[in-house]
RNA sequence: GGGCGAUUGGCUCAGUUGGUUAGAGCGCCGCCCUUACAAGGCGGAUGUCACAGGUUCGAGUCCUGUAUCGCCCACCA
């Protein structure tokens, strides 16, 4: 034989990446067009980020789509999964900032906005190519031609045109927001790039006395604050509209709640319960009159002298205002504190700004107004509001002015008290520096209409979400309607196609809309809007820039800002396929078929996919949505670099091999929202693996309990842990993917060592499964044929339901129980014997064939490797004449997906070959519990009806093979040995004659157990059955069953009493 | 504060619409380097299914409450 090959006893994963990623890629395979004969399925990658390499999530993400894909590509479908990284803004720039600042000591505003963002362009395409190593090694089929980045033209393309239309529909506007600015960088910050840090503070009550207070009114109204240099820009103050109705609601909920904790003896709740309720029935004495005055007062419209800045301010009603809280009324500032922001846009008050970007106060404190709802254009009516923050504090830090202000007010007698208080402040992650809400200027998109068209589109089941709940978590969000804030103080994103037009004087003066209609004549390119508050124009551009002289004799400036990042990454789904533009791809490929993705997102990107895609494109982007789960390390935290207990999947391939992390993260694929992944250092010295804690996590170097040796972990700054070798961070959990593929391995290579006997024989023509007949299959054959067919269906249908976890399950335990430990093992035997060889080897051919396709999607490597060595020794296995009429694939990739096309399930055989599974447990036991010694043959005999003796007889060679147990009777008459050991089960009892090798006292304790037991479960189902509400209520069925299993564990019993008179003789 | 989820052997998790004696991987114990596989084979031990009620003939599974843990979102003048 000439192509005899040795193959190694265990599975070299590294060679069969080596071997077959890149030649699938450079054969084309990943590639798709579009196909007309074929029905389309496509899948867009949730775009990684380019700040940094990809974790465990990614891994799964993309191990669950690659099966997808694979799977329909096999099913025939043209499948195409587009592949791309996204620009993530905020992060990438932040990111490249840092490492600007920390290795060059330079700040963006050093080097220039054309530099940095050349800088961040480096930086992505370093990141880009890492993460597009890591999927390569992670072995997912993308077609790695269509690759896009949420930035390049394509794609930019897409957010022009997108913008564009918005602008032209009226979907965009300008307005106000509050970001969270850092004074020291200059520069609006995510809510994630902050952390809360406890800071003792104060409180600092202030009386604002009331303008002409009438008969009965108060004379002054007392706020607290913990930022008493906002008061500049407070524009009104708010108390409850109805402070009785509200406490008495508090009350109420607060009896509740005692009454419940009273009745459940909870004694620490209750105790906790009756002190604030006394708190709140005093305050009910102290308060309430004074704040039902107040709400009195507000409602005549009473306005107040703000101190200090002298000015007047509205007292309003707001339930934002507390009756329970503070001095239950609440001075508001707009413009420098979120909620007040929200109850400013309420109460129809200006917003005051009374900061600079760098954190001083500023003399022309801006004022603006919301123009959502279409409140007072205060400028107009208090032109006075422009000297808002006295001449004094000008130039000011917000900090210094503080104290500086506080004196003052105490000087004026307006500061009434000040208490001690311990209070959250928000701190900027990158400069330290505390957290300004700051008021700036922004773009929004409306949602009203948008969101609506997402919501209907889940609600009524054009798009499902997998599992089901998180629908919620979608509408929920949607159901807000807020409208979305689409610009971000930054340089990297695709910059705001928005012009002003600057007069060339300097001058506020604006042109007319005929100069812009004149100037834009033919261009259907061109938009603009007057905005009414700025009183000035909006020119959008649909494609390229804007020239600055386009609008003879006034300069073109376009907004210094970009997109959020969610704006180019909701129209990824028809983006990538090269909307606008109707191209082919996207008139065959849009919708695609499902989206994969983790559930944080679901809100800032999914549903903003549904709303994009049904705007541009008309359609829903794709019917189904799944979301996987999440995966935590041990103790259940999110893994993140920052704690250390992340793993680098890279680490993981290169350890156990991209098929095991595969492997290891499909079984993880539950329906639950999280998963836990136990993680570890490995020692580099002597291998061990070492449990990662929390507190060795944190620690720049670690010992290993093993060989004592340290070695270093990602905290090691000092030279001298440097110089230690680095404990990688992996987790032994993919032990199990790497163990399962070189099982596979193995029993591929035992096929192949039979089936390269004879060459000539397997490369007949008729060398498939098809054309033996019925007849000539074995019992067990037909067993195994039946099995795979059950577990091949179930596996197909669980795929394409997301129930990723229990079909990797499933198969599992088939491939290793059922075919391995079972079918091979009976198999040996025939395929020792000559006569009986042939057709052994075709079903072992055919088995381990549909096995492979099976395990491609999951495992690709191990099973294109075997697949091709399959090729050249039973180059027929598995197909079918039609199979062979056609040309045949040259990789496992495009094999056709199996599928039971012959009815071989046959549950009557799958249930029979059950008894012979549990005698030869049975026996084996025996061996095992008695000490038989391993080649010792032993002969045993089952008592049992004829119809069971019919299925256990033709397997007499198989319990010698297999268990070294020669079966010398069997059927209703068999006679027990007389010294043996003996086993019962459902219908049979067995013997085994130990004549001369048994332990009688073990053998007689271990009857005596089983007695106990059987009369314990005899004794439940006699009392279940004489149960009469059971027997009259319970499904027939139900009722049957147990009266068999109680007839049969009676019968077993009897079998236990007799051994053991038997052995007591 | 709102929403969602978890709690099952030492560890990490399965457990379909309620229905015989609750499973897996790892770990553990015993025997075996048997000519596919020691990353293996055969056998074994280990569970009051968090707690308290309820519905039901029957609850790991459904309902209510409690405790603990977690995730997402919003936020404390």
């Amino acid at each position: 034989m000439s192509e005899t090959f040795e193959l190694p006893k265990q599975y070299d994963f590294h060679s069969a990446w080596e071997k077959w990623y890149p030649w699938w890629e450079e054969n084309g395979l990943f590639h798709s067009t579009p196909n007309p004969d074929k029905k389309p399925f496509t899948i867009v990658i949730p775009p990684p980020n380019v700040t940094g390499a990809l974790h465990m999530g990614h891994a799964l993400n993309n191990t669950l789509q690659d099966i997808q894909i694979r799977m329909k590509r096999m099913q025939g479908f043209e499948a195409l999964w587009v592949p791309g990284t996204d620009h993530a803004g905020i992060a990438t720039q932040a990111m490249v900032e840092k490492k600007l600042r920390e290795e060059e000591g330079l700040t963006r505003n050093d080097i220039g906005r054309d530099a940095m963002v050349k800088r961040i362009w480096d930086w992505k395409d370093s990141f880009e190519k890492r993460i597009i190593g890591q999927l390569k090694k992670l072995s997912v089929s993308c077609d790695w031609d269509r690759l896009r980045f949420t930035l390049d033209p394509v794609c930019a393309r897409a957010v022009r045109n997108t913008f564009f239309t918005f602008f032209e529909k009226g979907l965009i506007y300008r307005g106000k927001k509050l970001v969270n600015w850092d004074t020291a960088l200059q520069t609006a910050v995510s809510d994630d790039e902050i952390n809360n840090e406890t800071h003792d503070g104060h409180f600092w009550y202030l009386k604002y006395p009331v303008i002409d207070p009438q008969e009965g009114d108060l004379e002054y109204v007392t706020v607290a604050t913990t930022r008493p240099e906002t008061m500049l820009g407070d524009t009104c103050v708010a108390c409850h509209p109805e402070p009785r109705k509200q406490l008495d609601l508090l009350e109420n909920a607060i009896r509740e709640e005692l009454a419940a904790a009273e009745a459940a003896g909870r004694d620490a709740e209750k105790a906790e319960l009756e002190a604030k309720l006394e708190t709140l029935l005093k305050r009910r004495e102290t308060h309430l009159e004074l704040l039902e005055k107040l709400a009195e007062m507000a409602k005549a419209g009473k306005k107040l002298m703000l101190p200090l800045a002298n000015r007047e301010i509205p007292l309003v009603t707001d339930i934002w205002a507390k009756p329970e809280m503070g001095t239950g009324c609440v001075k508001i500032t707009p413009a420098h504190d979120p909620n007040d922001f929200e109850v400013g846009k309420r109460a129809m008050v200006p917003f005051i700004s009374i900061m600079k970007k760098d954190g001083s106060l500023t003399a022309e404190a801006s004022v603006y107004a919301w123009d959502g709802r279409k409140f007072a254009n205060v400028t107009a009516e208090e032109p006075a509001l422009s000297r808002t923050v006295p001449e004094k504090y000008v130039g000011m830090k917000m900090l210094e002015a503080r104290e500086v202000i506080v004196a003052d007010l105490e000087a004026a007698g307006i500061l009434l008290k000040v208490e001690d208080h311990q209070h959250e402040v928000p701190v900027s992650d990158r400069s330290k520096t505390v957290i300004e809400p700051f008021l700036n200027d922004q773009w929004f998109v409306r949602m009203a209409d948008l969101a609506q068209s997402a919501m209907d589109a889940v609600t009524d089941g054009r798009v499902q979400i997998f599992p089901e709940r998180y629908a919620k978590t979608y509408l929920d969000w949607l159901s807000e309607k807020r409208d979305w804030p689409i610009g971000r103080q930054l340089w990297w994103g695709h910059r705001i196609p928005i012009w002003y037009v600057r007069a060339a004087d300097g001058s506020e003066k604006m042109p007319t809309e005929d100069e812009l209609k004149t100037a834009f004549a033919d261009r259907s390119d061109v938009k603009w809007a007057w905005d009414e508050e700025g009183k000035e124009w909006w020119i959008c551009l649909q494609d390229g820039e804007l020239a600055k002289d386009a609008l003879p004799g006034w300069e073109l400036v376009q907004d210094d800002d970009v997109l959020d990042t969610w704006f180019s990454s909701a129209l990824w789904p028809h983006s990538t396929l090269g909307w606008p533009e109707q191209t082919e791809e996207l008139k065959y490929y849009y919708p695609t078929s499902v989206l994969i993705t983790s559930r944080d997102i679901i809100t800032l990107w999914v549903a903003r996919m549904v709303l994009t895609g049904l705007q541009n494109c008309g359609e829903i982007p794709f019917p189904h949505v799944y979301i996987h789960p999440k995966i935590l390390d041990k103790y259940g935290e999110t893994m993140s670099k920052s704690k250390g207990n992340g793993i680098d999947p890279l680490d993981v391939i290169e350890k156990y091999g991209a098929d095991a992390l595969r492997l290891g993260v499909a079984w993880l694929a539950t329906d639950s929202q999280d998963v836990r992944l136990p993680v570890d250092f490995e020692c580099p010295h002597c291998g061990e693996s070492v449990e990662q804690t929390k507190e060795n996590r944190i620690r720049p170097r670690v010992k290993c309990p093993k060989c004592k040796e340290f070695f270093s972990t990602q905290w090691a700054k000092k030279e001298e842990d440097l110089a230690l070798k680095r404990g990688t961070v992996i987790s032994e959990r993919f032990e199990m993917g790497r163990n399962f593929c070189n099982k596979l391995w193995n029993a591929s290579r035992f096929a192949m060592m039979y089936l390269m006997e004879d060459l000539e024989e397997v490369s007949r023509p008729d060398y498939t499964l098809e054309p033996i007949s019925d007849d000539e299959l074995f019992m067990e054959d037909k067993w195994i044929l039946s099995r795979l067919c059950t577990m091949a269906k179930m596996f197909t249908e669980g795929i394409e339901k997301y129930d990723y976890a229990a079909c990797v399950r499933t198969l599992y335990d088939f491939t290793w129980d059922e075919f391995c430990s079972n079918y091979i093992e009976i198999a040996k035997y025939r395929l020792q014997t000559p006569e009986l060889k042939p057709v052994a080897k075709r079903v072992v051919a055919f088995v381990l064939d549909a096995l492979l396709k099976l395990w491609h999607p999951v495992i690709p490597l191990i099973t294109e490797e075997v697949w091709q060595l399959m090729a050249k020794v039973a180059p027929k296995r598995g197909l079918t004449a039609e199979d062979l009429a056609r040309e045949q694939p040259e990789s496992i990739m495009n094999a056709p997906w199996f599928v039971d096309t012959a009815n071989r399930i046959d549950p009557t055989i799958e249930a029979q070959f059950v008894v012979f599974q549990d005698v030869l447990k049975a026996v084996r036991e025996i061996r095992a519990r008695q000490n038989v010694p391993v080649k010792q043959e032993v002969k045993f005999a089952v008592k049992c009806p004829a119809e069971i003796a019919a299925l256990i007889l033709p397997m007499k060679p198989y319990f010698t093979s297999m268990a070294q147990a020669v079966l010398t009777e069997c059927g209703p008459d068999a006679k027990m040995p007389e010294l043996s050991s003996n086993a019962t089960g459902a219908n049979w009892e067995l013997g085994v004659d130990l004549e001369g090798l048994i332990d009688v006292e073990a053998e007689l304790k271990k009857n005596r157990t089983q007695r106990e037991k059987l009369l314990g479960f005899i004794a439940g189902k006699e009392k279940k059955l004489s149960n009469e509400a059971f027997t009259a209520k319970a499904p027939a069925k139900v009722v049957d069953a147990e009266r068999a299993s109680l007839a049969d564990l009676k019968a077993q019993l009897a079998a236990v009493e007799e051994a053991i008179a038997r052995l007591e003789r």
